[in-house]
RNA sequence: GGCCCGUUCGUCUAGGGGUUAGGACGCAGGAUUUUCAUUCCUGAAACACGGGUUCGAUUCCCGUACGGGCUACCA
């Protein structure tokens, strides 16, 4: 069997969201399955929504998610230029091949011309019906058309749309799918600026890569016709890659397929990485920023319409490369779940080496002023761990192991806190000063002693301690957090605590 | 409007002519942890509707409804 190679084949127009991510992932993963290739083609065929900065975007985002491609713009492979605005001779010769036998023609209809015709009749399609009725290479004269080309006349090549045919093909995901030729219109394949468009150069470039299977978003499935009809008109039927059209990603509620607005409508993050756009509403936090790991985001983006049949939840890239196939993608749309994406890294973080950890969870506490050594860090993240669903939560949840709490759960301090007793606390404060061997163990010794002694609770003393170190009564087991902030900390936070809880009361 | 695609708990989904319709997230309750979180247990929660076909349809067929996509010299 042929080697299989698959293409991602995004467009430079901004930053890459979600469902671009995951239809890479699936690509790359179907790649992976068979040893075929993974390949970056960027689209870059609209001048006009060229955004400079978003190829790279592109690249820093699947290299992220460690789905760095095998072939593509700065990546190598012998199927280059992987850049379609690198590739415009291509299209030119293939579409002056159409014209010359007769699949293609060439259009002099302008823009404003084909906005009347729509103002007119909002219905109007440019198709076998209207084509005689327009000012192209079927209506004019040859002269005429010569003499136009050659004066520089802005025009485009259109694809000549046969009538009476069924255009049908095997959507491996929806099975057959068939339009009828009359449906279909003359569609653009070089536009008046020299570029193709996104029909022909897709065509053209999955055929010269020997791409041998597309997957890419339902919103292409309406096309794949299109390019059925040009693999034929190209004589390339025999050359056709499979297609596979998956389910889009929808807005949380439901409402139509997610988009950039998304992001800031919800308050969760819809990209992989931040990205500065030229305003504030042209800017999104990414997952890195948001604080997921790529490894929790890609495992969440693999099970977003498609499932592996087990039970099984959490997968590694590994794994999902073993486990994936085309087969088991769903058809129906998938909306972004963002709470199940947040339990997925929840996981991640709870079962990641600790020396993984560290290097993600340093430059989150850095950020805030703070470099503790490894030592230190290590066992902030162990007593954190459980307690973060995202890298930010480490300082979210953990402030406290940098610096003295901001303050003090007023709630619970009224409800614990006796004014009476601040003498017998500043007594176990004391006493806890001058614990041998600063240890959870011995810290936790001491305590029970002192609470023996004076016939005190547990209730009466640990959520006291708690309030008084951290503030809050959410946090790690009490002792451990003592044993690493260190015995003088401890004491000064303590002592301090127990006047303001004076005063809070 | 036209064409194409879809429809199982709130969400992601398994399943498939006869099942107590299974799992996961979330939610509720409980156990463990004298906090929180984790973990574990329990619970509520679904086959869009109408016709067929069939001894029997959630499952197959046809409609309807609803949802989505496309309908650009955007991808």
């Amino acid at each position: 069997m042929e080697k299989m190679r698959l293409r991602f084949a995004p467009s430079p127009t901004g930053a890459l969201h979600i469902g671009g991510v995951r239809t890479a992932l699936y690509n790359y993963l179907l790649a992976k399955k068979h040893g075929g290739a993974f390949i970056l083609r960027i689209e870059d065929t609209d001048q006009g929504r060229f955004v400079p900065g978003a190829e790279d975007y592109i690249k820093e985002a699947l290299e992220w998610f460690g789905l760095a491609p095998d072939e593509g713009p700065g990546y190598g492979g012998a199927h280059g230029p992987y850049r379609q605005s690198e590739r415009k001779a291509l299209y030119h010769k293939y579409t002056a091949q159409l014209v010359e036998n007769g699949r293609a023609y060439y259009a002099f209809d302008t823009p404003e011309e084909l906005a009347a015709q729509r103002e007119e009749n909002p219905a109007f399609k440019y198709d076998a019906g209207a084509r005689m009725r327009m000012k192209n290479s079927l209506t004019l004269a040859e002269e005429e058309v010569g003499r136009r080309i050659k004066e520089g006349e802005a025009h485009v090549v259109r694809l000549k749309v046969p009538t009476g045919e069924t255009v049908s093909f095997r959507d491996q995901v929806r099975g057959q799918v068939s339009f009828d030729s009359y449906e279909l219109d003359d569609k653009v394949l070089l536009k008046a600026d020299g570029m193709p468009t996104y029909h022909m150069a897709n065509v053209v470039d999955d055929y010269l890569m020997e791409i041998t299977h597309v997957i890419r978003g339902e919103e292409w499935l309406s096309s794949t016709a299109h390019h059925v009809l040009l693999y034929q008109a190209l004589g390339w039927e025999g050359q056709m890659p499979e297609f596979a059209h998956l389910p889009l990603i929808l807005r949380p509620d439901g409402k139509g397929k997610l988009s950039k607005r998304d992001g800031a409508r919800f308050g969760f993050p819809v990209f992989p990485l931040s990205w500065e756009g030229k305003t504030e509403e042209d800017s999104f936090t990414g997952m890195r920023e948001f604080g997921f790991l790529p490894e929790a985001a890609l495992n969440f983006l693999a099970l977003l319409g498609w499932n592996p049949g087990t039970e099984q939840e959490i997968f590694s890239r590994e794994e999902l490369v073993a486990a994936f196939s085309v087969e088991r993608i769903n058809k129906s749309g998938t909306r972004f779940d963002i709470d199940k994406a947040k339990w997925f890294n929840q996981q991640y973080i709870i079962k990641a080496d600790t020396d993984y950890l560290l290097e993600r969870v340093r430059p989150v506490i850095a950020a805030h002023g703070y470099e503790p050594g490894d030592a230190f860090l290590k066992a902030f993240i162990e007593l954190m761990r459980e307690r973060a669903v995202t890298l930010d939560d480490f300082w979210e949840n953990g402030y406290f192991f940098f610096e003295e709490p901001r303050a003090y759960d007023e709630k619970m301090v009224r409800k614990r806190w006796d004014p009476e007793r601040k003498g017998l606390f500043d007594e176990l404060a004391g006493q806890l000063h001058l614990v041998n061997n600063y240890t959870a163990g011995s810290i936790k010794a001491q305590t029970e002693a002192f609470i023996d002694e004076r016939g005190l609770k547990f209730g009466d003393v640990l959520p006291i301690l708690r309030l008084g170190v951290a503030g809050t009564m959410k946090g790690p087991a009490i002792f451990e957090m003592m044993e690493l902030l260190g015995r003088e900390e401890v004491d000064r936070r303590l002592r301090k605590a127990f006047v303001q809880f004076n005063e809070l009361k």
